[in-house]
DNA sequence: TTCCGTCTAGACATTTTTGTCCAATACTAT
DNA sequence: ATAGTATTGGACAAAAATGTCTAGACGGAA
């Protein structure tokens, strides 16, 4: 995710400046995405990315104008990370529905393509910022119409396409909201069956193990 | 849900003292449950609590020894109102499964039964903090285990009941995350039906209408 | 080598937030 | 009314966080 390590100076003593460590833009935007991520917005703080980092907290001001414009520029990389990897991934062709809907959810599990944590984190920002709040309401609505379309192109009404999009999105959302107590990718295996045969025709169990085994790969590493 | 109103004294001028106002240690623990609900744990500070109450900032420190305190506090009151309501309706006599189910919904969609915003904020909040982890984790798995009796109660085998307390227990964790944009209550009747019949059967009309007449009207108001 | 633009440390100033102390006020029981 | 307790305001202190300014270190180009 992050093109530079993260860096972390663990002898934080009066550093000489012989063998200088510069550190970009970027840096301090990882790290500032790593802490909202972790402990939120509100604790997104210019000290503690700046000790974190091994530097002092002035060099900032050079790269950010303020605080808030480091925020701004959080937002403009999170839409650039998430934004168009899930309309993508729902546009691809699939022989399947069964096919379809396991490269959705290649977008929600796969680290590469798509940071969920950093999803979530943002919208939980959401709820306090106004100007936030739009910009996710307009990426949750694309992403909906997106799934949407998927379900139409493979034979299903506009309606019905409309309840499985959502069914499928909310689904995602709940997973990620409880979390991290016990290993997600069980209860996948376990109710994704159901999920994709809410028809009532459920799918063939050859076709689930070829959807979730990407899924349990990725969940193990 | 607060047994004394919010208070706020729009003219916050050097306050005579006659007339005065008296402030609880609940009235506190009020103003703070409803910023926290609304800004996130971060943004639970003494002096905003304070000026909305229209009072000294350290008076706070008469009813609490500290801010940690507070917090504190605030984790046993979301328990005492949240914990047991699930459990309570899941395990109420029902009929049908449907009416079962609508009992379930009761519990998310009655604000008097259950503070829905309250319950998301401290799952937010346990995000950065190991103690509230611990404490969310068993409610989590205390409720599902409810949910899932339900099932077994109306002839579904063990796992069979597992995966439908799962399934309904996700999509009402998404409901929350995604919420405010658009009404929640039009996407509910979208996709419950579905839900409700994900053998395959769907339910009939009336039991449908019965169910969410409820909901429909706690929206309105 | 020298110069210049880039980046950083440290000092300084300000604001926000928390916590302590004590005198003063309001309320209750007598 | 009076005494005593419960509650509050305001002064004081300290810590945490943001932002500004300046001197100087670094590295590449002339």
């Amino acid at each position: 995710m992050a093109e530079r390590p993260i860096l972390h100076r663990d002898d934080p003593q009066k550093a000489p400046l012989v063998g200088h460590v510069k550190v970009t833009r970027e840096d301090w935007l990882n790290v500032a995405r790593d802490i909202l991520v972790s402990d939120g917005v509100a604790e997104v703080k210019v000290l503690a990315i700046g000790e974190r980092l091994g530097v002092s907290r002035s060099s900032f001001y050079w790269y950010f104008k303020s605080r808030k414009d480091l925020l701004n520029a959080l937002l403009d990389d999170w839409e650039g990370r998430n934004t168009a990897v899930i309309e993508a991934h729902c546009a691809l062709d699939a022989e399947t529905i069964t096919e379809a809907v396991c490269n959705f959810f290649r977008c929600f599990f796969d680290p590469e393509l798509f940071d969920q944590g950093l999803d979530f984190a943002v919208r939980e920002w959401s709820r306090r910022d106004g100007k936030v709040r739009k910009r996710i309401d307009l990426a949750d609505s694309a992403r909906i119409s997106a799934i949407t379309a998927m379900f139409e192109r493979h034979g299903f009404t506009q309606y019905e396409a409309d309840v499985r999009a959502r069914i499928l999105y909310f689904m995602q959302l709940g997973y990620h909201a409880l979390d991290q107590a016990e290993p997600l990718r069980d209860r996948l295996a376990r109710t994704e069956g159901y999920l994709l045969g809410f028809t009532g025709q459920p799918p063939r169990q050859s076709e689930l193990e070829a959807l979730f085994a990407f899924a349990r790969e990725k969940a193990r590493r």
